[in-house]
DNA sequence: TCTGGGGTCCTAGGACCC
DNA sequence: TCTGGGGTCCTAGGACCC
């Protein structure tokens, strides 16, 4: 049985979401920015046809809120999550496989399941706009780099309202619409790849998919030769419901204003290795490397050279307590630290993960280990009933004035009580 | 003035081992 | 002067993704 498998993902997701919320958006050039309203991470269409580009640094179209009306908000990461939890469980129920790829995309595996892929699109792409709100776009195809490009196609083209099938059209005509996709557009192409295939002749999908596969390998990566077989329609890459991997946890911020001393930089590090402990902890890891890193930043005005340093401290005992995670950091941060400079950004990573029911104990730490447990789940407990940051640690500073700007967060509709929708 | 954050995967090269 | 070969593990760096 051939391998079916759809990408569905959500129409421009943090302005929809934030739409859902507030109608009077709706029909309006609206942006999200990122952390620290640093750049655009999210467009309304009204806003991408006014020009504004994905990632533009907002400084840069201001003007055009007081001259076209454009509307700004900072990120909402608490709300984001929250729907898109709902949308992702809501997706489940289509498909006997899910991979949740990112926070608005979705891999769904019908592989062996007989269907109608028009009337599967149109039910599944009603069935979140009734429940959430939120526009999303079908793509179906017999690998995921098929799956990604026909969701492209579902969205650039209104004559297929939203969904879009590789499989129900004969191949002339596949072939037709891959040759009007720009290279760029394939899944696994990024900026750099794409001149470089460009200078070799490649400049479509099409292209891509009719290039020789060995020559591609030798020339590139692995990576780029998966993706022409995946766009011949044999699948490489599998579609994974949980992610069982090593991985690694990463907190990292700009400052709300550049930060010079060390003992600022200390209260902001051991802010982010707060919030990488708790998450570390949710997915029950433990972690035996503690990275810290600082950087002044590579826009720099002053002519300067340009600091960024990282370092790692291996632990001695893989551990998921955050008083010891901050230790590791800190004192990697001691050696990091230079005096003189403004630093713009810092940050850590939690590495070398492992499940926290096996680990490789000191001899003597069992009953420390209890108690470490303890704590750490009792302030999880806290901090999910009553907020985060609701019990902390001195070290991370009270005022925390190096702290990101986010100048317009919407409520927290979904996910505070205090902060929930009144309907009138 | 103002330029995000959180990931994954692959490769090359060095350390170390037998 | 001459100085193996194969394997694993780890890390840094680069490319990609959203």
């Amino acid at each position: 049985m051939s391998s079916r498998i759809a990408l569905v993902d959500a129409n421009n997701f943090y302005v929809s979401c934030e739409r859902a919320f507030d109608p009077r958006l709706k029909g309006r050039p609206v942006v999200v920015l990122s952390n620290n309203d640093g750049c655009v991470v999210s467009r309304s269409n009204e806003a991408k046809a006014l020009g504004v580009r994905m990632g533009v640094p907002f400084f840069e179209v201001r003007a055009l809120v007081g001259s076209r009306g454009l509307v700004w908000l900072s990120s909402n990461y608490a709300l984001y999550g929250d729907i898109s939890a709902r949308m992702m469980g809501l997706l489940g129920e289509f498909a006997p496989q899910r991979e949740v790829y990112s926070i608005d995309e979705c891999f769904l595996d019908f592989s062996g399941v007989a269907f109608d892929s028009a009337k599967l699109g149109y039910d599944i792409r009603r069935r979140i706009q009734r429940c959430l709100g939120l526009p999303t776009c079908v793509g179906f195809g017999a690998s995921k780099t098929l799956a990604k490009l026909a969701n492209h196609v579902a969205k650039i083209g209104r004559e297929h309202k939203g969904s879009f099938d590789w499989d129900v059209l004969p191949a002339a005509q596949c072939d037709a619409i891959m040759a009007g996709i720009d290279i760029g557009e394939v899944w696994g192409v990024g900026r750099r790849l794409a001149p470089e295939l460009n200078a070799m002749g490649l400049r479509s999908a099409l292209d891509l998919k009719r290039a020789p596969p060995r020559l591609l390998r030798k020339r590139h990566s692995v990576i780029l030769e998966r993706t022409v077989a995946e766009l011949n329609g044999l699948p490489c890459i599998g579609v994974e419901e949980s992610t069982t991997r090593e991985g690694q946890v990463i907190a990292t911020r700009s400052f709300g204003r550049p930060v010079t001393t060390l003992a600022e930089l200390r209260e902001a590090v051991s802010s982010y290795v707060i919030r990488a402990a708790e998450r570390l902890r949710a997915q029950g890891c433990h972690c035996n490397r503690v990275g810290v890193f600082v950087d002044t930043g590579k826009y720099r005005q002053d002519g300067g050279e340009r600091y960024n340093h990282a370092i790692e401290v291996p632990l001695t005992v893989a551990s998921d307590d955050t008083r010891r995670l901050i230790a590791a950091a800190l004192h990697g941060l001691a050696r990091l630290y230079k005096p003189g400079l403004r630093y713009k950004k810092a940050g850590v990573s939690l590495s070398g993960l492992r499940p926290a029911g096996s680990p490789q104990g000191d001899l003597f730490s069992g009953y420390e280990r209890q108690r470490s447990a303890r704590l750490m789940a009792t302030l999880d407990a806290i901090n999910k009933t009553w907020g985060m940051n609701t019990a902390s640690f001195a070290g991370a500073g009270i005022a925390q004035p190096w702290r990101m700007q986010s100048a317009r967060r919407s409520p927290r509709y979904t996910t505070r009580w205090d902060e929930l929708p009144v309907v009138c």
